[in-house]
DNA sequence: TAACTTTTTGAGTAATTATTCAAAATAATT
DNA sequence: AATTATTTTGAATAATTACTCAAAAAGTTA
């Protein structure tokens, strides 16, 4: 009974880097031989296929994401102060190089045509993610406003996966949600 | 000089059609060669390459895009009456059995990694789109808090058109939408 | 060490890809 | 009708695609 050889975390890491940037359809089995070392036949050995490779990949992405969310919410002094320290680190992420939205959001948008499983998948983890926010703000605003809010809080962190593409939007981005999510504790910055 | 015998709106239009719902690396020239009858020859002579093809098809959906808003802003009662008109149809196109999001911002999404010119271009027409509802706004709330409410929208917008996806998310959408851009005229739905 | 089980290898496959081009067809001009 | 200019054709091409499989290697157990 051999068993595997190679460091499946680090080869599903490398995974998720390559099909991150480029999607599912950009993305070729050739394009992971080289990023993870591994020879064709390792990779369909270990995964299936190339749609078996890319679900792990976005399971093992969301489930990181969102155990970062219940983390930091956890330990903020409040869950107002959690979200905004959320918020402003996908701020600062848009502002890097090479960002790159949201694995879970490009792949929603890239296979919702094809009516692929992997959609489908996207769609679950993106909803699992409204669904933890949803029952922080419960705790704050009770039922209703805590669900509105949750939903008004995901409209605006899709926007921003898409709005951050565009080079030095942040201080832009930034007004903009707080015109949007008025009932979070915004730090005042730039005193003037 | 013989003149080009196919109709040229035609074909982008089915362009557009198989472009939108495939995406760039996902809508191949065969496939294009079925959807619009052009033998691929053709499509090379008039267009030169695949990406020639999508990017006049990515600039006559944004053009379309940009004169509907004008079209539906200088002609509704108010402005902000013209924007809650927009936003209805978008939650209503996403309740479309195909619904699709957006062709430029799923553009965006895909090639941003690339650094394709394509992603340039989709990005410069979301702008342009920004920069439209941002001259109307300015004209109601001012320079600063026009350009901050563009921003806003825009966000909610894109926001939309990844939220939008989910089935069954229309009246969510909307609390949500209300929630975060409680400036609009919204009209009362359900009274109860 | 030997027998056994599982993993790894990597050349190979059939299908699909974007693109080309010489020849045929078509339209405008003479 | 003849000439010219342009478009259309569609089979062919070289490259790339996801994936396979028999053999070799490696780990586990006896």
């Amino acid at each position: 009974m051999a068993k595997p050889l190679f460091d499946r975390n680090d080869v599903i890491d490398k995974s998720i880097e390559l099909f991150w940037h480029n999607g599912f359809s950009a993305s070729s089995i050739q394009q992971v031989v080289k990023a993870t070392g591994l020879k064709p036949g390792s990779i369909y050995h270990a995964f299936g296929s190339k749609e078996g490779l890319f679900r792990e990949s976005l399971e093992i992405y969301a489930q990181k994401g969102l155990m970062h969310i219940s983390r930091v919410l956890d330990t903020a002094p409040s869950i107002g102060e959690g979200i905004c320290m959320l918020l402003e680190k996908n701020i600062q992420a848009s502002t890097q190089k090479n960002y790159c939205g949201c694995f879970l959001v490009k792949t929603r948008l890239e296979l919702a045509a094809a009516g692929s499983e992997l959609y489908e998948l996207a769609s679950a983890k993106l909803n699992e993610i409204e669904a933890l926010y949803e029952s922080y703000l419960e705790k704050e605003f009770g039922k209703e406003l805590g669900r509105q809010r949750a939903t008004s809080l995901m409209l605006h962190i899709f926007g921003m996966r898409v709005y951050g593409y565009r080079q030095k939007s942040a201080e832009r981005m930034r007004q903009g949600l707080q015109e949007g999510l008025p009932w979070l504790p915004w730090v005042q910055r730039n005193l003037k």
